[in-house]
Parts: C-alpha cells; sequence; structure tokens
DNA sequence: AGCAGACATGGAGGTGCCTTCTTGCGCAGG
DNA sequence: CCTGCGCAAGAAGGCACCTCCATGTCTGCT
C-alpha cells in the first residue's frame, strides 16, 4: 500500500483506486463475462443475469472510458454492437482471479464466523450483563 | 468465475461475494493499516484519514464479524480496545496487493484512456453530426 | 464536583448508485 | 404504413451507504 507513514488515505490506496472505477454492482460482471471474447450487446444482457439495459450501457461505457473494453459498430440492420476486452482489461483478469480464489477458498470460513458472530450476541441482547467485565461478548467501552 | 455457462448472478461470482463484504469505503483501508501489527482504536482512527469514529467502528465490526480482525478489550481506564488481522485477514492481504500492483503498473494507460475518451466527445457534443454513420463517437444506434 | 479521555451507539440528513419506465432512431418486413 | 428488432439515453424514484452531531459509560485527575 506505499504508505509506510502513518497515514492511509483515500486515494493514497490503488485498491481503492480500482475499486471506485470496478467495484460497482456490475463491472467485474461483465468483465468475467467477457473474459472468452467478444460478445454483442444483447448477448452480454442475457449472460449478465439480471443487468438491465440501461445499466449495461452504463457500465460499458465506463469500462470503455478507462480502456478495459473496446466497442465496435457493425452498422448492419439491425445495429449490431461488439464489445470485447482489451489487453488492458484481460490483465485486469488476473488479480480478480486471485481475489476469486481467495473468496472461494475462504467462504466457508467467514460463514462460520460469521455465524459465530451473530449467536454470541443474540443470547445476552443485554448491554450490560450483571457478572462482570466481559472481554468480548457485550461491547459497552 | 466459474461459469463457463451461459449466465453469470451477481451471486454466482464468488468476486462480487468478496466485494459486497469489503469493497465498501473502509474495509481495506482499515486492513491495510492492519497490515503491520495490531493497532488501537484512536491510533487507528488517527491513520484512516478522514474516517469518522462511526464508520470505524462500523467498518472494524463488519471486519470481525466476517473474521478478519479480531477485537481485545483491556480493561484499564481508560479502557483500551485493540484491533489485528486475523490469519484469515493477513491472508487476504495477498490478492489484495496483487490488485494495487495491478493498479499502480496500469494507472497511466487507465488515465491516458480516459482522457483520449473524454476528448474525444467534447468536440462533436452533437448527438447526430450531418456528415455520416461514425463508427466511433457518437453512438446512437 | 466537574471535566476529560477512550470507545461505542443513535438519529437526521445528504448523495450516489441502481431500477424501472419511456423515448429515440434507423431500417426490414408484414 | 405500421410494427418489430437492436442499441442508447433521459427522467423519476428508492435504497444503501456515508457524514455530522449528539449522547452514554466508566474512571481518574484537578
Amino acid at each position: 500500500m506505499s504508505a509506510r507513514h502513518t497515514k492511509i488515505t483515500d486515494d493514497d490506496c490503488p485498491v481503492r483506486e480500482v475499486l471506485n472505477r470496478v467495484g460497482d454492482k456490475w463491472s467485474i460482471l461483465v468483465v468475467a463475462v467477457l473474459r472468452d471474447g467478444s460478445m454483442r450487446f444483447s448477448d452480454l444482457r442475457r449472460s449478465v443475469d439480471g443487468i438491465s439495459q440501461r445499466m449495461l450501457t452504463l457500465t460499458l461505457r465506463g469500462l470503455e472510458r478507462d480502456g478495459l473494453v473496446t466497442r465496435t459498430v457493425t452498422p448492419t440492420t439491425p445495429p449490431r454492437v461488439d464489445y470485447a476486452l482489451t489487453r488492458l482489461g484481460r490483465s485486469l483478469l488476473d488479480p480478480i482471479m486471485a481475489l476469486a480464489e481467495w473468496a472461494e477458498k475462504n467462504r466457508p470460513a467467514i460463514l462460520s464466523a460469521r455465524w459465530r458472530f451473530d449467536e454470541a450476541d443474540r443470547p445476552r441482547a443485554n448491554p450490560s450483563p450483571p457478572g462482570g467485565k466481559s472481554a468480548r461478548g457485550a461491547r459497552g467501552a
């Protein structure tokens, strides 16, 4: 993260920089779908489940703007627009896949941690148990 | 991405799963700061530039819930609360760093792509130039 | 007694992302 | 002639996240 010093800022962190551009709801999905090659708008729309036409347009625009995908119009009728990853876009897939692997590998650990955490608070919803200090559980400081 | 098939869903994609938990504004920053070891709440607050007390609390709660950080209360006076990455949290650092490296390496390419894109639309803000088709630029389909 | 230092929580308000609906265009085909 | 397909863009509304401000607790200092 490069900040060996005392502070980290929002834009000091390169990761946040990426996430600010590609961390939205759909960009990663679109990039993932385009992994296997070029695809036209309507097929993209079908491949990314649940995306609306508008959001697909906007997402693609953002990706195109940052040089991650190319847009190619074939003026047939009806017009055909193909999108494909650029080299830059493909290179993004590496760190993305690393993240995906991490996620799949650690999903069980996360889920069980979450379960434990949620269970720990439900029984004693009381903010201050009569017993004593409790170094974990009720978090009144 | 695992979806060789025709569709990708929001929760089919492990990456989105991670981002839904840790893709918010502060989590990554907090994890990054905790990289070098345990830190108490107030120091964390000072280290993550711009974060409010409330958001730091909420962010840490989320990370704790998912088993990425531990919370340790030392009941001195005034009370002292230390946060540290768990093994799981540290393991997340690897893919995160990969992303950071990608970001730093490709920032120039992205910025110049963006600049080019923005320049290409400013001159002819006209939605339909009288000339003709224009396979790139004005995007009326 | 009163205040400050360390941590957590609550409410009110803003802003931006996302969703849905609607409009536009250009041409082929019934 | 009117309707359909494929793509894009606009307006309006909802919701989740984030921000600021205020309150609460416990103890030791002045």
